[in-house]
DNA sequence: CAATTCAATGGTAGCGCTACCATAAATCTG
DNA sequence: CAGATTTATGGTAGCGCTACCATTGAATTG
């Protein structure tokens, strides 16, 4: 009996292949992973065994023998959220042709769990690892510093990356998207905002300058909530500010589902968009330029914060340490009807 | 020197363990994968050399050696669609505190990228396969077959599962919401469709026996597209519909962005809600209750199909061959403002 | 042309873990 | 209480691959 038949299941290996060829197992392994360092002949024969057993590598057995694994470990605070699905989407389209796998974590906004899908990525010695946020606990960050990989964190800017960083200023979005309110004439602008995770936080802050800066900060017209966002929340959430400053006038949301809750209140109750409430949202998600009325939007880069993670990634691991560490990928304001008047 | 710091790291082995206390590796390796079969007094021991060295299992080296990689390959077509951002999110949370790490592949529509991805996961010997629909190419078919891992497929209901199957039936979902409108007295019903994968294709098929069955099927009544589904092409098929048959009085979409953009473009139009047009739409989205006027649709238990597709995996997995191979988890028809006239 | 470098290939020894089998001690059986 | 069975542990031999070093022959050099 073949040993190899005791476990497994008698898939073709690499010395299957080696045998087919007429060459040593380690020449099959140089051909697969460094091409130009074998020879054009024995290459192709060794290509034409490849596809004659259907041989396919075994990771794990690739991961336990180099010390490394073919994957990246991406970290999100949310799966659902249309934000990172759309950077998860520029990840994965940026990866898909290479020999990396992608191993997908969701914090649930939660450090600890962080932290525990840290270690159990860690484990499996990642050839990069890409995290949410810039708040990571004391321990996630000491993980993430000595993690033996690049290490990229994206959504936001930030003076002090733990290796690179790529996103833009939730700061100054809050601040533009508010200003912009104001320029327009508003007076009373509330803020709305669900689940206040870190970046909500630096979008209410940027709000606060604007605010102040125009001296009409009023901390009545900040209404808040941890529960996560939806578009129902965003009616809630209206219909609180409202009840609390009758003259309210303008309304900056958290994101765009809390902005079309705003929207579809202000239909339900006959309240004229932007005459009598202006909207501006946050994320610029295609049902925004579709929205009766049209509704004013920051757009965030969040698939080129998923490309630009990689490629910045992939640099690093062929070897050319990227100059920039930090990128600031920008946003911009769409103004649109629900501030036009 | 010592040999280990050839390569990897340094990092604690189960030999580091066993030797702090005082048993063999094998003894480790048990206690840790089945402690019931280790003494009490030497469990405590092993937990506390543990926890000492902070020793982290290898993935790797445990898939190498078991021939079994504790992972689920999870196969989608789309990773931004709000419909499998929440059946991966029933998947994740099923699996968070077992053993098994989640391998999410997004196919794209495309039957020959999940025949790629297959083959990607099934090199690491995965412990079960989910994949969305029934409608593999035969090689993906094939693969799966003789997978020798249980294999979920999910989204729908159908006669011949390759292995296991958790759904509903879309072509009764598109009768449904068609003869729904049907009886409330709409006569010129129309169908607006996106992407048109298969199970949009049944949706529609549901529709036109609804339809046909009243006597009421018209082929200029159905409008598709293969462009992927966005609230902006809702507005857009609808205007086209509209155009070609001015008598519409109301449309089944094909999912709840369509549905969206339609809303949004007769209130721009000025077209009566549900008084000139009604609307269904397909998955009840969170902001469908919350439109206005609130948008009726079918509610689809996305987030049950994750769930229950790994129960019915681990299930396997632990030995116990479910009886029943496919579950049938139903839709609910959820009436609303838009077809209530 | 001997000495040196280089390019192409191979041999060996693990990577960290678990399957399989062996062993020893404890428990049960009639 | 001898023999059979069970329970708790250990030893050995890989899993399939690659890091490291060795070897060979060809190309290059002064």
């Amino acid at each position: 009996m073949k040993p190899r038949s005791r476990r497994g299941g008698g898939r073709p290996t690499i010395a299957d292949v080696a045998r087919k060829a007429g060459v040593s197992a380690i020449t099959v392994s140089r051909a697969l992973r460094e091409p130009e360092r074998v020879s054009k002949e024995l290459r192709r024969q060794i290509q034409h065994a490849v596809g004659e057993l259907g041989y396919m590598p075994d990771p794990n057995a690739r991961a336990l023998a180099s010390a490394r694994a073919d994957v990246f470990g991406v970290l999100v605070p949310s799966l659902t959220n249309n934000v990172f699905a759309e950077v998860v989407r520029g990840i994965y389209d940026s990866l898909s042709d290479g020999p990396f796998r992608i191993q997908l974590g969701d914090t649930h906004y939660s450090g600890l769990e962080e932290e525990r899908l840290l270690h159990l990525f860690l484990s499996q010695r990642p050839a990069a690892l890409i995290v949410s946020g810039i708040d990571q606990t004391a321990a996630a960050r000491r993980l993430l510093v000595t993690a033996g990989c690049p290490v990229v964190q994206i959504m936001e800017t930030g003076p002090d990356p733990i290796d690179m960083l790529v996103g833009f200023s939730h700061f100054d979005g809050g601040r533009v998207a508010t200003q912009h309110m104001i320029n327009t004439g508003y007076r009373r602008v509330g803020f709305l905002g669900a689940r206040m995770d870190p970046r909500s936080q630096r979008r209410l802050a940027g709000y606060r300058a604007a605010a102040e800066g125009a001296g009409l900060f009023d901390p009545r017209l900040v209404t808040t909530t941890p529960v996560p966002s939806s578009v129902s929340l965003g009616r809630e959430l209206f219909r609180e500010a409202l009840a609390k400053v009758p003259t309210l006038d303008a309304v900056f949301c958290n994101n765009d589902d809390i902005a079309l809750g705003v929207l579809f209140e202000c239909h339900r109750a006959s309240i004229d968009v932007p005459g009598k409430i202006g909207i501006t949202g946050f994320n610029d998600l295609d049902m925004m330029h579709v929205a009766y009325p049209s509704v004013t939007s920051i757009r965030t880069p969040r698939y080129e914060i998923g490309r630009n993670a990689v490629a910045m990634a992939l640099e690093e691991i062929d070897g050319n340490r990227p100059e920039t560490r930090v990128i600031d990928l920008g946003f911009e304001l769409i103004p649109r009807e629900s501030t036009a008047r």
